[in-house]
DNA sequence: GACTATAACACT
DNA sequence: GTGTTATAGTCC
């Protein structure tokens, strides 16, 4: 048998493919290389450099090409990239490719690391003094006049430079040079950290260079990120790098000025919405070691870290951590497994933590570190609630809400309404006979847009035009039913024709930067209300907002998802933590149809901490995670009778193992975007026994005939049920 | 997932 | 006859 490479293609298939070296030279693992793959060609990295064949030599085809610099050259990530795929079930060649920027990933020299910058030619300068050019131009000539400038802040500082340095540059008045990312001076100086913060840094400081997990555990405003820019500052001086996730890049801006006004360094951001060159870059400045501080969102997690000091998640409770499709790991998890292995600290920042992390505090696996105090507020917002329950409402407003809206306007200060719902109303229906809007698809209401004049399926982004009259009956009455955010904001809009509403949704924000620029105005001493979902939930500082009112988490306190009442838990307190971070108080109110759930009451009473530990008490008595241990397989086909035979065979052959099987049964959508779903839910208490019989099973799944009529995945640990 | 060979169907 | 779409098989 002749020694092969075994390589990981982009493919989702669960083996690795196994290729003769190249005529020339030896290959590390670790490398790129080029391989004729079917009809084409293919970018693949070499996992073994000297493997026994697992085919017959007939059919070994030979390495073409090695690339340059095999990028993958690190141990430790390959490393754990071979763990992740084990652990999550993934196709290997799948981790490689959300491990390695795309392009990394094709037959292309290695992009330049230095950085863009501009600087004035001599003609330029004499322009420039002879106060020639004016407008963008000007502005342009004036900014480097004092020096050449990096793209980057030129992006800063100059909004819209490009179409300027274009005209400057054909006149040739200006030159691109390249530099070696310059560093900025910090200008700004730490705060005096309170005792809390102070005690916790010095935790973790001890703990440099060696792997030890803490979670974080700080109320909004208690200033967790204080404690990250001096623990990253303390790792920047042993010359060591430091991993700072955060779950969206929606709040990577401001961060990324943060760190680099106070630590003085290059900030290197990783985000799937970054174009790939720059994605590259970033990635390929970390391996080198040259980029100190890295901040990214969950793909960020496998940038390699030559000089790891630190791993910090803020926010770990966040369910954008986990990938939900292809390969389907989980950043804050994977986080920990290379904390391990790199030998450092890893830190799990939240105002909400996961269950799992808390049985993990509890389990003694990770320190707990408290910071209770808020410095910048007076005292943490007033939470009241509104019984809904026999009251007039306008709208799905109560007028305890429309009058706490009104005071706080008045004082000239801004509301949040937040409700978890897109568009005019989730359903449209006829008072006449009772037929409401439903996704032809999905077999679920569809969602009516006013401002569209359409309805649309949120599951599956099936549009119809609006009907002018029933479809069934041909009735004149058809009336939105329940309130989203579009239909609030008429609302308020009505209610206060005063005063700006500001709504804030997916579709108000889809515009590049529009959300930011929709915050922008609010920074100021005005009085506005705002309308929106999720988003607005995490992040932005609003100093002048002092009310908000949750309207319509209902769902939450009686859904068939185990998980429901931890996202509700924590949704309610984190937009509860929106209000009166400044100098203003905060006043929250619950608007509900069951003031006596005790959930709520709990949550409101005796805080996040008392709720989660009263949650986690539930789960360990019926042994769900994080006390059990759950595989879902999800099939779905065109084809009901495909589904439920592929099902029935995958449970057939995992017959005999230790494990307790729900199912094959209907998905909680049974039909979506017109394929039929199903799915097989696998318990246990016994983590190891799980993934002994997962690994065969994975294998005899993908053999099996009835799994070439569906689309199937394996799920390790599910957040949703979905 | 990308690609191709093959089957099954409707149509001029 | 051919053009179009669904389906099965391969990839080292």
């Amino acid at each position: 048998m002749p020694a092969v490479l075994r390589v990981a293609l982009p493919v989702p298939l669960p083996t690795l493919f196994d290729y003769l070296p190249p005529a020339d030279g030896r290959v590390e693992a670790g490398s790129r290389v080029l391989v004729p793959f079917g009809k084409g060609k293919a970018v693949g990295v070499v996992v073994e450099a000297a493997a026994e064949a697992a085919v017959g030599s007939a059919r070994l085809k030979r390495v073409l090409r090695v690339l340059a610099d095999g990028p993958l050259r690190d141990t430790e990530l390959m490393a754990t990239l071979a763990r992740a795929a084990d652990y999550w079930r993934g196709a290997p060649g799948e981790a490689y490719a959300n491990a390695l920027p795309l392009a990394l990933r094709e037959d292309r020299p290695l992009p330049d690391l230095r950085e863009e910058a501009w600087a004035l030619t001599t003609t330029g300068r004499s322009a420039l003094d002879a106060g020639s050019r004016r407008g963008g131009s000007r502005a342009l000539l004036d900014a480097l006049s004092r020096g050449p400038q990096s793209a980057e802040l030129l992006h800063e500082m100059l909004p819209g430079w490009r179409d300027a340095a274009r005209r400057l540059d054909q006149a040739g008045l200006i030159e691109r040079v390249e530099t070696r990312s310059a560093v900025p001076a910090a200008v700004t100086t730490p705060p005096v950290l309170s005792e809390e913060q102070s005690s916790a840094v010095s935790a973790i400081r001890a703990a440099l260079g060696s792997f030890q997990s803490f979670l974080l555990d700080g109320v909004t405003g208690s200033g967790k990120t204080e404690v990250y820019l001096a623990l990253i500052e303390q790792v920047i001086a042993q010359g060591k790098q430091a991993l700072l996730l955060v779950p969206e890049i929606g709040l990577a801006p401001q961060t990324v000025r943060r760190l680099r006004d106070r630590l003085g360094v290059a900030v290197q951001v990783l985000h799937s919405n970054l174009a790939e060159g720059d994605r590259a870059r970033a990635w390929l400045r970390a391996r080198s070691g040259e980029a100190k501080v890295i901040l990214g969102t969950r793909s960020a997690i496998f940038t390699p870290l030559p000089h790891a000091g630190l791993i910090v998640v803020d926010e770990e409770h966040d369910s954008a951590y986990k990938q939900q499709e292809g390969f389907r790991y989980h950043a804050r998890d994977l986080a920990l497994l290379r904390a391990r292995a790199l030998d450092v600290p890893v830190v799990l920042g939240s105002a909400t933590p996961s269950l799992e992390s808390l049985a993990n505090v509890q389990a003694g696996r990770y320190r707990a570190l408290q910071l209770r105090a808020r410095p910048g507020a007076i005292r943490p917002p007033q939470v009241q609630i509104v019984d809904m329950r026999a009251q007039r409402l306008e709208h799905g407003l109560s007028p305890a809400l429309l009058a706490a809206v009104r005071d706080t306007v008045a004082r000239g200060e801004q509301a949040l309404v937040f409700r978890n719902r897109r568009g005019y109303a989730p359903v449209l229906l006829c008072h006449a006979c009772g037929w409401h809007a439903e996704c032809p698809r999905c077999e679920h209401p569809m969602t009516l847009h006013a401002g569209r004049r359409q309805l649309i399926c949120h599951h599956c982004d099936y549009t119809a035009r609006l009907p002018a009259q029933c479809p069934a009956c041909s009735g004149q009455e058809l009336k939105p039913q329940g309130q989203g955010t579009e239909r609030l904001e008429e609302a308020l809009a009505a209610q206060f024709p005063e005063v700006p509403v500001l709504r804030i949704d997916r579709e108000t924000t889809r515009r590049r930067d529009a959300f930011e620029q929709l915050l922008e105005g609010l920074h100021q001493d005005k009085p506005a209300i705002l309308v929106g979902t999720q988003m607005l939930a995490k992040g932005h500082d609003l100093p002048n907002l002092t009310l908000v009112a949750i309207v319509g988490v209902d769902e939450g306190l009686h859904s068939v998802d185990f998980r429901a009442s931890e996202r509700l838990s924590q949704l309610v307190v984190q937009v509860a933590g929106r209000a009166g971070r400044a100098a203003k108080p905060g006043r929250v109110l619950l608007q509900t149809h069951h003031p006596d759930h005790p959930l709520l009451r709990q949550l409101l009473a005796q805080g996040y901490g008392a709720a989660a530990a009263s949650l986690l008490e539930e789960r360990r008595s019926v042994q769900l995670p994080p006390y059990g241990h759950q595989v879902l397989l999800r099939a779905d086909a065109h084809q009901r009778e495909h589904v439920d035979a592929f099902l029935h065979e995958a449970a057939n052959a995992l017959a005999g193992a230790p494990l307790q099987l729900a199912g094959p049964m209907p998905a909680p959508m049974p039909l979506r975007a017109g394929r039929h779903r199903g799915q097989l839910l696998i318990e246990t208490d016994s983590r190891s026994s799980l993934h002994q019989a997962l690994r065969p099973w994975f294998r005899t799944l993908s053999a099996l005939p009835t799994a070439r009529r569906v689309r199937w995945s394996l799920d390790v640990d599910p957040i949703d049920l979905y």
